[in-house]
DNA sequence: ACGGCCTTGTGAAGGTATGCACAAAGTTGA
DNA sequence: TCAACTTTGTGCATACCTTCACAAGGCCGT
């Protein structure tokens, strides 16, 4: 893949990629009052296999013990010290059309070690208008995001014909982490991570999905 | 066309995953009136390596010339061919929250192969209104939605809480192909379909990989 | 017609991830 | 104290994915 692929400290991509999974799980636990869970209760909460579950946190270290299961709060305390969330990580919105507004709007960051810190609009029209209990900046603020807040992480919720040039600003500020909602390919320098959500794309592989169901399905009729 | 069945029951899952990206990056060829392009033009414009790129579309057969490259316009149809987006696929989005909203203003749906035949809020207060061009329409509207506009896929874009239930409801209804935009893990029967789409967990990825960063350039000063 | 030049398609190799099965290790109860 | 029980952690085998390197194959100029 990017610069350095395979395993940092360690743990394996695909594992990194669950432990979010494995934290929200670990604190449904927590909320209901379970201080206790073996491999098998979590493993179906986070909806993967025992086994798989086990070697991912044998990655992390021994945090179990046998005969017994994991330690709920102490689990959830490693996992969220291995993603790097023991603190509040800086992020910013680029792009208040209807999807940065319901991102700016959405709740969920806050409990999850994220805080956001600032919505930019590349528009002159959207600057100063007030959402979701942010005043829209212009993208010249970016610097200042960087320096002052600590500003971190980018989301991108532009159209696609303006995500290059954002991330383009984004990198020059200083920001390393990008997540693009945008439908278009982001070309970065070393060193800066970008993830991508596409929801265009989510779907083109459940219609993949489906047809092969159906195309399945009318070949087990043809044969029986 | 000639190969059909035999070869696209083995299309790999990771080539399937980068099916949309090569063909957006078609689109935007065809767009630019370009008739022609080689795997390496290609790979470029979809953001990953040549070969990898000729290893997923042998998996399809062979759309290419050697010495030449690829016919823009007859491999963007092959790949809508294999994706199974020929027609049409009717959506239905659940939640009209400020997701559900931003998501039934996207306007991306329509030319990439669906089309969103309805919005659907569980909450009566909300049902009747209308929301880019749909009136909200209550849960019971499910089944005669599945019979009469033959939809196929449910996005759920509820708060947690009510995402299990939905999704009891679209299996119930016939719908077999469910995208998740709740951070919850969703139980269906099998021969259902579910893929998940979660801000939260992309962005908890990307703050392991930032501090991973800063540790190792960390490590390395230390060194030096 | 034909040799030179390109780019594809693909075997082979190396690397990752997954699943199985069981030994290791800790707990519980008598 | 100790034996029986439970569940973790992991070695091994397998499947999957990626990358490399090059032979196969088709076009173009002469």
């Amino acid at each position: 893949m990017s610069t350095e692929a395979a395993s940092r400290r360690g743990v394996p991509d695909a594992t990194v990629a669950r432990l979010p999974g494995y934290l929200r799980a670990l604190t449904a636990f927590v909320d209901r009052g379970i201080t206790s869970v073996s491999s098998e209760e979590l493993a179906t909460a986070a909806g993967v296999s025992p086994a798989k579950l086990r070697k991912d946190l044998s990655h992390l270290g021994s945090y179990g013990v046998r005969g017994v299961g994991y330690d709920v709060a102490r689990l959830a305390e490693e996992i969220t010290d291995v993603l790097g969330l023991a603190r509040d990580w800086p992020v910013a919105i680029v792009g208040m059309g209807n999807l940065g507004r319901a991102l700016a709007a959405y709740r969920g960051f806050a409990t999850r070690g994220f805080k956001v810190v600032a919505v930019l609009d590349h528009d002159a029209r959207l600057v100063g208008l007030r959402t979701a209990g942010h005043t829209v900046q212009p993208m010249s603020a970016l610097p200042r995001l960087v320096a002052d807040e600590g500003l971190a992480i980018g989301v991108i919720a532009t159209p696609p014909g303006s995500a290059q040039l954002v991330a383009d600003q984004l990198v020059a500020a200083g920001v390393r982490s990008i997540l693009n909602f945008a439908p278009q390919v982001l070309s970065v320098p070393p060193g800066v991570d970008v993830r991508k959500v596409d929801l265009a794309t989510e779907l083109q592989i459940l219609a993949f999905l489906a047809q092969q169901r159906d195309l399945e399905t009318g070949a087990e009729a043809e044969v029986s």
